[in-house]
DNA sequence: CCGACTTTGTGAATGCGTGCACGAGGCTCG
DNA sequence: CGAGCCTCGTGCACGCATTCACAAAGTCGG
């Protein structure tokens, strides 16, 4: 409740203090719990038990909530719609957010398709694919558009946040355009490391990673049990 | 930069040592690395141009390689090919894994028709759906199963990974069967936590949380720059 | 065979994230 | 109005991960 500047923040800008990386990408987790509770008509939730359903510790969420304010009360809990509007107020989710998918091959498609995304902000303004063949076909009541179009998108729908979809040999390709276009943010689903400059965002989704990571786990417990 | 999820250990066990399971994380990357200085015909690489082409820093890539064992040369670096075999060896990719997909929507197909997957030993074996209008549909050289024939497709097949492509309400009750039908490690596509038996490794891919941290970042940006 | 050069492997320092444990604050009931 | 109970917010300690810096170990040219 006492938001005002404090006296001794130590740099950050605008903000309270600086909210830790591993905070921030928890909080879509809490958020999305909340919804849920909110959908059952449920007015307040203790730590504990939106830590629980959130798979974390309680003294952890309590922490990460710390981040953003003191929006608890001593002896009840979180008031759960006001919760959840502070989260979505701090992960900038009360505004719309014009996104571009590059790549309508599979993947591009499902995304294209994908519900999900409207739900909570996100909106697919353009589609983008390099391959002539596809520019122009209709996916999900879009047209493909050429790759070159990319500023335009950027400027005209106002898209900042670019969702990469493309072959491992196009990615960085692609990335850099999206930046000259004035990106800020990309989401990058092809198996590909690609670099970005400071004050880009950059996210990854690694299908083949994943499946990596849990065969080592998998191989480790096959060998202890088999030898 | 904290990845999003980790899977519960199992077991030490039998290794060496154990490897840090941020370092688990980034095997797979280096792995990829290699195979792309392998198809460039390079025989040697040293820890800094491939920390470079991984996009990490030179020591950490060092330290996570020296936890496989001290496969450099002083004075020259990494044998490509050897390297590439070792780190291939110790995520158990020398090895065939059976994989079954679950929920064949929009992503299901995109998951089954990804040719990334065959590329290095993992393979799509079965296709399953709780809905009957879906079940015998073909999809990517696969006929889709129902979900009670999960334990005869773990059994006969040995599927031991199992991946969640179904909506946010289902994915606990396919987990709980999957765990049931004997698989061991889940990776979950669908937007919700979901929770697995000590033992079975459980990893997520979650594309609306992605958005959300990007989104943070950019508002962030945004508020700063428009004052 | 030696000395200069290159690059690995790792001890040590630092920083970040986690979880415990407890004080502070607020509610409820007598 | 006070006692007792509940739950948040956070100081503190611990452990993991990252990074630096350097000795060890190998190559190469003369």
């Amino acid at each position: 409740m006492p938001d005002q500047n404090e006296p001794d923040v130590p740099r950050p800008a605008s903000r309270r203090r600086a909210i830790p990386e591993a905070t921030v990408a928890r909080l879509p987790v809490y958020l999305r719990c909340l919804v849920e509770l909110a959908e059952s008509r449920t007015a307040t939730v203790s730590s504990e038990r939106l830590a629980d359903l959130a798979g974390v510790n309680a003294a952890k969420l309590r922490k990460d909530l710390s981040y953003l304010g003191s929006y608890g009360t001593r002896g009840v809990g979180y008031d759960v719609e006001f919760l959840l509007f502070q989260i979505s107020r701090e992960l900038g989710l009360t505004q719309d957010w014009p996104v571009v998918i590059v790549g309508i091959g599979n993947l591009g498609h499902a995304l294209a398709n994908y519900r999900g995304f409207t739900a909570r902000g996100f909106r697919v303004v353009a589609l983008v694919d390099a391959d002539p063949n596809k520019v122009g076909e209709h996916v999900a009541g879009l047209h493909v558009r050429p790759l070159d179009e990319l500023p335009a998108i950027v400027d005209d729908e106002g898209a900042a946040i670019g969702i990469i979809a493309t072959p491992a040999s196009a990615a960085q390709e692609v990335a850099d355009r999206l930046v000259d276009a004035g990106v800020g943010s990309i989401l990058n689903f092809a198996p590909s490391v690609i670099s970005v400059p400071d004050g880009v965002s950059l996210r990854k989704v690694d299908l083949s990673i994943e499946l990596q990571i849990l065969s080592f786990y998998q191989q480790r417990r096959g060998t202890s049990a088999v030898g």
